[in-house]
DNA sequence: CAATTTGTATCTACACATTTT
DNA sequence: GAAAATGTGTAGATACAAATT
């Protein structure tokens, strides 16, 4: 029997007694579910604790959690012990950063597709492949982890970035976000727990969602995340893995120091963390010749799975990617792509092959590196404060009341697409809000530098 | 306390009391697992009953309940409400059907890889579409989903499979399997429930396996899966889904009826499941003239997704699946792919559509499905009683006495590579085992016979 | 065909850790 | 720094459905 009446309390979810039907706890967690994907509870609203649910509906308090516990797997809430429970960042918004259906008369600042002007020497490469009679080699089936010549290139093409690795123990796949769907599917379950950055790679939030796999946001400072934060997460919530983007990470541009990349790694290895390294840039400083730090993958020998994806560097439209993996995880990462793609694209992979091994790869490189660096320049002249780093995005902080939806509408009636923060954050997070700037899909200069006075202006304006 | 002492009972699964640990399930299904996987408990052993464990180790019931539980949902074992529980069929082997490194002194009979002699026209493809200055628009982002005019080549394509879609509701995958993931990710959550034949297609076993769903297996005939012993299942286990190959299955080539085509819509309509139509061998029937039957898209106008895979019949190395699905499943599914893939080679997509808009799909089609005919015809030789409907391969009874392992290593031995039933079974049955013959997989003439004598004489040997 | 065996689903009880007050 | 609030993890009790005897 209810203690109190309720019906003066402010419950942000309060569940209609009379819609009640066996078994609660699905009853229950079908209503909760709906009102969160219908937008009738916001993200980061507080929901009322357990006990107090149970309460008022006269129900033991371990059926509430059991509908808290549906939620929070399926990525809707998340709870802190001592807190409360809340409605996670974008619980059923399309955050997914997919492709854009070009339009002319938007500028494209949001989606970080790479330069495509200069797919000459992929073309040139395309030929040659064909012409070496490798066609009817290439349409069979075989090596279903990459031919060992593709996997040979691989290996050079990361050990710019102090990553080594053997074809032995390394795969391809149909590009990065392929790579991380085989890692995430071969080696965890539902229900595992990975720690991430407060904000990190929207898709990889999604994919992990979809996986029914729990993320773990761990705080950081300047350098990226806090080794102790990272040790007590283990201890508290029993991790199994960790997602990181030691390398300008996306999208918050920051690099891992190579002091904090021992101390993770240490931390890593002593708590028998699986570690997902995802190097989306650090060919970025190779190819403009600033200094490599160590990857994760060759501090850690070992329970780390690193994945290079070629399309930002090279060209969008190939899919591939290549991954490097401890031996013991091959049967299972084996087993993940036979189930996942049966293989990759041959034909793909052997045109990155060539322009590995002909050369013309690092020429490339090279190239978009000094477009980027090109760009990165104007933005700083438009946004002073911010160095010209490389990479191919920057992270612009636009002040506290900059709603996600709203901010994004009003700079897409300006004529500009851009990402907001929220797409980003692994819980909803108050305060600061933040842009997330392409540099390298408006097409041209001009576009570009169109798009800095438009976004200038409306920073300005609403500051 | 226990009751008795039952040192004299031979559970099968005895767990050692003195290394229970806290949590107790957990250390429990830790152990059982460790025995399952390693061999110790075999495929089809019964277990003890929860009640009884839970009486040996003085713990209430449900604690075991939870044990099996877990395992059941890693697809370790399964249960059977008033008979037991059962190890599964292969829990943990490697039954994955992978592509295997050719090796020249064994016939391959048992992948199917589809025949691969006949690429000259997808050379000139590839030629042509290289030629045309596609390329540089191919290399770059855009339409994740596919390019229209190559939906429109897909549409095209399976319209001879009576399968009438609309580009705007198909999707571009990785090849058959690939779209296979993305359905099962975007459709369906851990624990979900699908329907299957009891001998199935092993990766589609495999691969729901990874997603922790649960696949339950559906009684048929002589005209495939039986329209009342679904409905039963629907009441009882509370499906959410049916996975179908309703032309030639694979492994069993039994192909569905169209009053049971009829009688299975009309169940999966009224029970709100959700099809997928895996569609592998209608191109043999209508490439070698023989009538089509309606798909089961077509009779369902809806809760469907066919797939329409172009490996087998055009070219193993070009991965591209077309998917054709209703349209309120669009945005999910655009999110898997995104997930999943970002987007399919364009290269590959462009390929096949050229194959299909210049007619030389079908020639090529009608080839293969000659080729297919002579050999089943050659089949048919040596196992009298054989059909010479198409299909790519066939499934031999060799009776009971065949166990997995040994049988395939026997024959091995004897060289030639065939894959046993075990391999496509959701359950471990007893009784009858048949190996599937892949009829494509050869190489050529001569060694295939040489294949079917050496099966022959093993057989009757062995009877 | 009724009693028994057996698996599955749901709800309840309790212990514990962290955060806030 | 103790008490209260709050989420999470584990174990137990009960009801029920299907298959077997």
């Amino acid at each position: 029997m209810p203690i109190n009446s309720f019906d003066h309390y402010p419950l942000s979810w309060k569940p209609d007694k009379t819609k009640l039907t066996v078994p609660y706890y699905k009853s229950l967690s079908r209503d909760l579910e709906e009102k969160i994907r219908s937008g009738k509870l916001k993200a980061g609203t507080k929901l009322p604790p357990q006990r107090e649910i149970a309460d008022y509906l006269d129900l033991n308090y371990t059926t509430i959690t059991r509908v808290y516990d549906r939620c929070r797997k399926k990525g809707l809430i998340y709870g802190v012990t001592g807190k409360g429970t809340f409605v996670a960042a974008h619980p059923t918004e399309d955050v997914t950063i997919a492709v854009p259906d070009a339009d002319p008369d938007t500028i494209e600042m949001g989606s970080v597709n790479g330069f495509s002007e200069y797919s000459l020497p992929v073309e040139e490469a395309t030929k040659t492949v064909i012409q070496r009679g490798y066609l009817r080699s290439l349409y069979e089936y075989s090596y279903p982890l990459g031919h060992p010549h593709q996997l040979a290139a691989g290996a050079r093409w990361i050990e710019q970035f102090r990553a080594h690795s053997d074809p032995s123990h390394m795969a391809i796949c149909a590009g990065a976000q392929n790579a991380l769907t085989v890692a995430l599917l071969s080696l965890f379950s539902p229900g595992d727990k990975i720690a991430v950055d407060p904000y990190t790679y929207s898709n990889f939030i999604e994919l992990a969602r979809m996986f029914h796999l729990v993320l773990v946001p761990i705080a950081g400072d300047k350098d990226g995340m806090l080794p102790e934060a990272l040790e007590k997460s283990c201890h508290l919530h029993g991790l199994k893995g960790i997602y990181l983007i030691p390398t300008c990470a996306n999208p918050t541009t920051l690099t891992l120091s190579e002091t904090r990349r021992k101390e993770l790694a240490s931390v890593i290895s002593r708590q028998h963390l699986l570690l997902i390294e995802d190097d989306i840039s650090t060919w970025l400083f190779a190819a403009s010749g600033r200094p490599v730090l160590p990857s994760l993958h060759d501090l850690l020998q070992g329970q780390s799975i690193y994945i290079c994806g070629m399309t930002k560097s090279l060209c969008p439209g190939l899919r591939i990617a290549f991954m490097s993996f401890p031996p013991e995880y091959k049967t299972a990462i084996s087993h993940g792509i036979a189930n996942i793609n049966i293989k990759t694209s041959s034909l793909d992979a052997e045109i990155i092959s060539e322009l590995i091994l002909n050369g013309s790869a690092y020429v490339i490189a090279r190239k978009k590196a000094e477009w980027a660096e090109q760009t990165s320049r104007l933005f700083a002249r438009f946004f002073p404060g911010f160095d010209t780093d490389p990479g191919y995005y920057r992270w612009l902080p636009i002040g506290p009341d900059h709603p996600f939806r709203k901010t994004e509408q009003d700079l897409m009636e300006r004529g500009i697409h851009v990402y907001h923060s929220e797409r980003f954050a692994v819980t909803h997070e108050e305060g600061e809000n933040y842009l997330r700037i392409s540099l390298c899909s408006a097409g041209n200069r001009y576009r570009f530098e169109r798009g800095l006075q438009i976004l200038r202006a409306y920073i300005t304006e609403n500051n």
